[in-house]
DNA sequence: AATGAATGAGATTTCATTCAT
DNA sequence: CATGAATGAAATCTCATTCAT
């Protein structure tokens, strides 16, 4: 409703350590006890601020919860743009991809908690400025995957959104079943099987077998 | 000594279709409006009955989520057990598995949507009877896979829980899609190119035209 | 927002007895703290029933204040309609009108005090069923002294609305400060006066006596 | 030892400018919002000073709803004290406290709403030195009337008390009405018709039509 | 003198759930 | 078996107010 000056734009953040706190707070009691099951108060106290001081600085539980990918996902999408120039070889960036996007979730446990658990079935994060950066990031896969299409690294018949979707869906999978199960204990380790899987498939034919040489020499006398 | 055995144990449901009539309208509603914002009212509304009925046939509102997949999981389960010997080497199997595990969620929307946003966010799920048969599902998948790597349909050197991974991953990843964004408009659609990429990879060398080099040398006689 | 059937509404008391006693705890709750600064919990408390019920019968607590004058001022208005055709002569029925308006007043002090102090400041109270009654009232007044211009015991250059702004202002402000003072302490016995001045005004060259014969005999001589 | 002087008494205006500024978005806000839903950061706002500064100048939200009547009415009330005993005849001197009185409230509509509305309600405005004023201001009334009735101006068998709780009355309802509905459009157009009203009462038999006779009877020769 | 920032203190409102009929 | 009615139990959010700078 009509909002005082001060309280009228949560981006202002007065104090952004404090913000950080708050959304640090949160991502933490989130990642424990659920969205509903956290309290406002459970993330005032953890983070040593009054409940009224986090409504300060952000307009509803929602919007706290939706501030906990922002920074994160903007860092990482950021260093992604950076390096990838870098990387020679579609194929390479790919690994480069998936073991950043792996590293992500197991350097951040809580945040990959809430990523997978809250905030993925919450359809007004899709509503969410991080959401678009999420869909930028998605972006990168895409291009890379195209890129390795035209150098012909990767077949030419292959969909890159399917591709995409595939890699995303086996690391979120994976990364929902640590958040739940606690397996597998390492994530990282999976960047190289998910890349040869991907690449190679699993057909038995192996691209490294493919050389039949059958000499029959039958020599003179 | 419980007064009513139907309190005791809401599974001895009463009348079973008004059971099957509630657990319909909880999929329908949950699918809208998410489990927080879906109301008991909601559902007894919908549902033609009132709210303590509901509470008649499930003890809480939870229960009630979690009887959504029950019948549902437990059907899919078993035509496939019922199925799979009848099909001949472990890529049709796998092929089959894919093609019923999108079919279940293409044909059943709301169950898709209930399943995708809603209970794979839940911890509790985990402790329920419908989870031990979504289990027992993914069982299929790893005896289909080590029948291919036994046979040498696959390559010997996979790890059947990865490739599961992958292919949960995308079908789960692409559900959701559809969930939140409507989009791909079908999903039993995906199941060729899922399985082209998983069997055959995305390299550009095929592993099926890899160098056939067949010298036969014959010497003269 | 959406509501559960047996909540959708309030005007299906389910039992209007004790919708009659939250209406009643509330009056006397509201008169002595005011609106704000009377609690839900202050009437259900009074009212001898949980919160939640309150809100089972009225949606808001606005509502239930603007629920305070429903019955009363519909009674009220039936009981003059019904015997207003029975009293001869127009100054007669505006007595009658005046004297019922104090009674209402006197015999329900928290009643008053609600309507004077709270409901004729809240500029939603003008949206209101209640109010249509309100003004159907004022109604009465109008035709009354319009009858009374027309058989000619009033004057006929009156202006009818300006008569009843009067008599209602002054009914509003005794009542007023009753309510606030405590003074004066009886309000029906304002009936006579008011109507007296009302018809005859101030002055001193008084309307009753109006023939001044000065018989001034003056002797011869 | 209080710190600050300014803490103590809050009528030790530092500025007073600003102080009458503040007082003067008051009463637009309030005007507009009521009482409590108008915010002190609304006030602020309009104001433009911070909310702090309003609680330099005032101890309270409700100190500076007080404050709005404050300067007006004594202005009000001196002027009329002024003016007064220029004025020949007691009618002629309540004309003009009647005039004076809804030229106050036409001149000043958010004032006229904020003391009609929010003030009258609010029994703590009794404990006000401006309603000590106010009480000032009744006082001139009830003068003027026994003014009038002792030199026969008016009757002398009326009670001065009822007739100015008439008047104002009278006065606060229409300006009652004007708050909340608009109408009528202009008050001070209804002094003379209170004024005859009030004078002359209603009756059909006006006090103008008395019979002067004057009958001089010349005895014989 | 002015204010940005922080918060204490509640109040309304919502529902899941219970129970008597 | 079904349900109308009642409520316990919180949780979010709002603001007036304070205080350190």
């Amino acid at each position: 409703m009509q909002s005082r000056t001060s309280r009228s734009n949560p981006k202002n953040l007065k104090n952004p350590k404090k913000g950080a706190a708050i959304v640090k707070a949160a991502e933490h009691i989130f990642a424990r006890k659920g969205f509903q099951a956290a309290t406002v108060a459970d993330i005032a106290k953890k983070a040593k601020v009054s409940e009224a001081t986090i409504y300060e600085y952000f307009s509803s539980k929602e919007e706290l919860l939706f501030a906990i990918p922002a920074e994160t996902i903007r860092e990482y999408q950021e260093k992604n743009r950076e390096i990838l120039p870098y990387i020679p070889g579609a194929a390479n960036k790919l690994r480069f991809l998936i073991h950043r996007h792996l590293v992500l979730y197991e350097n951040n446990p809580d945040y990959a908690t809430v990523v997978m658990l809250i905030l993925k079935g919450n359809p007004n994060f899709l509503k969410t400025e991080s959401y678009r950066i999420v869909q930028l990031s998605a972006r990168n896969y895409i291009e890379v995957i195209e890129e390795g299409m035209k150098n012909n690294e990767f077949s030419s018949d292959i969909d890159p959104y399917l591709i995409r979707a595939m890699i995303w869906g086996t690391i979120e999978h994976e990364v929902t079943r640590k958040s739940l199960l606690g397996k597998p204990e390492g994530l990282t380790s999976l960047t190289d099987s998910i890349c040869n899987t991907i690449f190679a498939g699993i057909s038995a034919v192996q691209p490294a077998a493919p050389i039949h040489v059958n000499v029959r020499v039958t020599g003179g006398e």
